[in-house]
DNA sequence: CTGAAAGCGCTAACAA
DNA sequence: TTGTTAGCGCTTTCAG
């Protein structure tokens, strides 16, 4: 019957199905569900159908009705280094497997963006959150307003903290790295970093502090803006000491970088003038000169954790107490601390 | 009335919003959705009730009536290096203009997996999709297959070329970096690489070929496994040859960081014994003895003209042609190639 | 300009 | 075991 031809046929339905295989609709909704309500025959019937038509289930349809959506909502800062972008990883990972999908929002580290993104994740009727907090403050404050949701926070904690995070101990492993700076012999050490306020930068300060004062050396510690160049001109100011430090703490990757490229530009020879001990790997950190001693973060495994947390939250135990998982960390020695390493 | 306490307030609904504002259900609709087929009055009531309420509109349930999720599958190989990330931001700040969600997926270059993703996002009843195709074949005709959707490939094009594609111009672009290298005077020219399948690998090589052949000079050019370490043996191969190559072109990121590896742990003089130059770049190269010298791609850019364009066909325009978009790149020259910057 | 009602595709209760 | 039906929350006719 020419003339009258379908222009687009829509995706096939359960009906459609249904049809083909000559049952009901709800029979048809039940076997392709794998329970166990339908007889083998007819399950096998409604399953060549399904794969006739080349049926795929309407997600959307069905979570209206079963009010989930099969959907966590990832929320960070950004994906700078390979840190973050691991967690994302580790964290789809298990979620997948559950039959999770992920959406991911970056938030810049601005707690009003922050907001803005979780507003539009719940109305994406998402299941559950994945967050590293911007603020610590209201940000989740709003999101708990708003609904009863799931939420468990990485990397960062939540002040408020009726939620389930999962963090690493930082300020013991930046005790280690700073002791092993001490083992070297070095009597003035400095430690310099960014983003004061964040906790983890705080913890990390903290052990560096204890180690600090447990060997009963000067504390030498240096928080600047995150603006490019100021890094490098603490350290100028170090080295224009009469007593200068001997080796450096770097509290974070994006320090790291800048103490890099610092060293770099003014040809300091590491670590004889200043060794140099990091809290993060840097991408390429084994191969600079020296290569870079660094505490690294175990960055899947906290993905991975934080994701089972939220999906053993989802399924029902909502009732449990917060849970608060600390991760070890790895001490990978190169060369940067004065080691000579065993290639 | 004690003892019947609501246990779990379930979210607002619409309902709800036109009962509080004393209105019919599909006023409260129009009124919400910015429609002007409302008096001015009573759609500032049924905002104000939908603002009491902390009304989020259910856009699942919107989804489904609409037929429009509003999100759209971002499916890539992996977040290896910055370029992905950055690729994927790009992207992510023009759908987000557009309101719309990103769902992203990771296949890890594995066609049957991305086949997976692909499926999970159609079942989620996605918008479009922006892809970096694995393998170029049977992929996303299996997309195609199943279901008539926008699609846009970025980073690699996809073979069933009635796609719209963004890419850059690999080929041009390889020349121009090898022709540097001859400018600097060098005959022997190696060129280094992972990944032979893949167009865009394809098209630099290409560009070499060009350069090199343009210039009366002998190719030397080396395809080798992603292994690591068969970088560093092809380096050393070349090395031990009676006229070794005075010069490295390194074809993408992965390569030019197995490069630099070899280079550290062999103590070779960079630009002396071997002279560098990198398609993309890579972190820290900047600070790299000497900073690396590299073409280096738009990838924000790249990200947010796939996203425009993807857009633009879930807006209507469905018939026109497939456009392939091919950017430019910004050749960096630093120190590594033999040049000394200009600081 | 507004209200009532239909229906998107699915699951879950209820009958048969 | 299976078919029928109601309804998830929303938009969108269609009358009024």
């Amino acid at each position: 019957m020419p003339g009258k031809s379908k222009s687009t046929n829509p995706a096939p339905t359960l009906v459609d199905v249904a049809r083909l295989a000559d049952v009901g609709l709800g029979t048809a909704s039940r076997a392709l569900s794998g329970q166990n309500l339908v007889s083998e025959e007819t399950r096998k019937r409604v399953e060549r159908a399904a794969e006739r038509l080349g049926y795929q289930r309407n997600e959307l349809a069905r979570g209206l009705r079963v009010k989930r959506s099969g959907a966590v909502g990832i929320v960070v800062p950004n994906i700078g280094g390979p840190f973050m972008a691991q967690c994302i990883r580790g964290a789809q990972k298990v979620l997948r497997q559950a039959h999770y999908t992920s959406i991911i929002a970056f938030t810049d580290g601005d707690g009003r963006i922050e907001n803005e993104e979780i507003d539009y994740l719940i109305r994406h009727q998402i299941d559950g959150i994945l967050i590293v907090p911007s603020d610590g403050e209201d940000s989740v404050l709003h999101t708990t307003r708003v609904s009863k949701l799931p939420v468990v926070a990485f990397d960062q904690p939540i002040s408020a903290s009726t939620f389930d995070s999962v963090l690493v101990k930082n300020k013991q492993a930046a005790k280690v790295a700073v002791q092993h700076l001490i083992g070297h012999g070095h009597k003035r050490i400095g430690c310099i970093g960014i983003h004061r306020h964040l906790y983890t930068i705080q913890q990390r300060i903290d052990g560096y502090r204890s180690a600090i004062k447990d060997a009963g050396l000067p504390p030498m510690l240096e928080i600047v803006s995150p603006d490019d160049g100021s890094v490098a001109r603490q350290i100028d100011i170090w080295r224009a000491m009469k007593q200068p430090p001997t080796a450096i703490f770097s509290i974070n990757e994006l320090t790291t970088l800048q103490v890099i490229e610092a060293f770099a530009s003014r040809s300091i020879k590491v670590p004889e003038e200043l060794a140099l001990v990091a809290f993060d790997d840097v991408q390429l950190g084994p191969f600079l000169h020296p290569p870079l001693t660094a505490m690294v973060q175990p960055a899947s495994r906290i993905g991975e954790s934080a994701a089972t947390q939220l999906l053993a939250r989802i399924n029902g135990n909502a009732d449990e107490p917060a849970k608060r998982l600390q991760l070890d960390l790895d001490f990978v020695i190169r060369g940067s601390c004065g080691c000579t390493p065993t290639a």
